[in-house]
DNA sequence: TATTACGTTTACGTAAACGTAAGCATAATA
DNA sequence: TATTATGCTTACGTTTACGTAAACGTAATA
């Protein structure tokens, strides 16, 4: 048996709620296994945890970070649904490249206004 | 007198309704002049409004993109002040850098995910 | 044995970011 | 002159992503 993770920590690791760790399992994006009653995460639970919190920090919603990890691990699939599955990887490859961009040109501002800081405190 | 716009001017151009506009402003992200009753935007505005919105797309808060955009005019400042917003402007660059990095991490199992998908196809 | 720690479910509450609609004014157009 | 387009304010509704609390069970600890 490989490792197991308790709700509690799993919580304390990634700090977040055991409430939030609950909600994702509702809405489908975890699915730990049950040890009587009680909730037990695998380290697959634990790696969809930790894609989901960067889907998060990426400003994508719980349910763009599901499909996104779900384009990770195709379920068993044709070549119809893997055509389509590779054109969402690839839209959203794409829509990623524009965040890139953006990201950059705020990083810019950023250091420019730096730099005008930095001028007016000499 | 340089260039104003009406509310369906900018709502157009940025795809956003008038509604998100007058909900900027009642935030107080924007502060269009008055034409009678009638707003009027100044490209002052439209640059802060592009600015709101590129802040939206990289998943910041509505208050930390008033809270980076003020970073880029700093209001008369003495030392102190600049002191503390030079301390401000290189937290959020340190918090984009890491969120670059998650970036790539995201477009990285992507292209995995890829040729994954392109090898199956075979 | 009483408290503390951890787990569960159920359910109402909340902040952010608008959507939607009512009700009204004005100006251009058919 | 009736309709259409645009603008305004006010106000309630909605979705997302949880917070908070009640009410309960179990196991370890003081």
């Amino acid at each position: 048996m490989s490792k197991q993770y308790s709700i509690r920590d799993l919580s304390q690791e990634f700090e977040v709620t055991t409430r939030t760790l609950r909600f994702y399992e509702e809405k489908g994006l975890l699915n730990p296994s049950r040890d009587g009653n009680t909730r037990s995460y695998s380290s697959a639970d634990r790696t969809r945890l930790r894609l989901i919190l960067r889907g998060k920090r990426l400003g994508l919603t719980l349910e763009e970070s599901a499909a996104v990890i779900n384009m990770y691990n195709p379920g068993a699939s044709n070549k119809a649904q893997l055509t389509t599955l590779l054109e969402k990887i690839r839209e959203k490859q794409q829509r990623l490249r524009e965040q890139q961009k953006e990201l950059k040109l705020m990083l810019k501002d950023l250091s420019e206004a730096e730099d005008r800081c930095l001028q007016a405190l000499k």
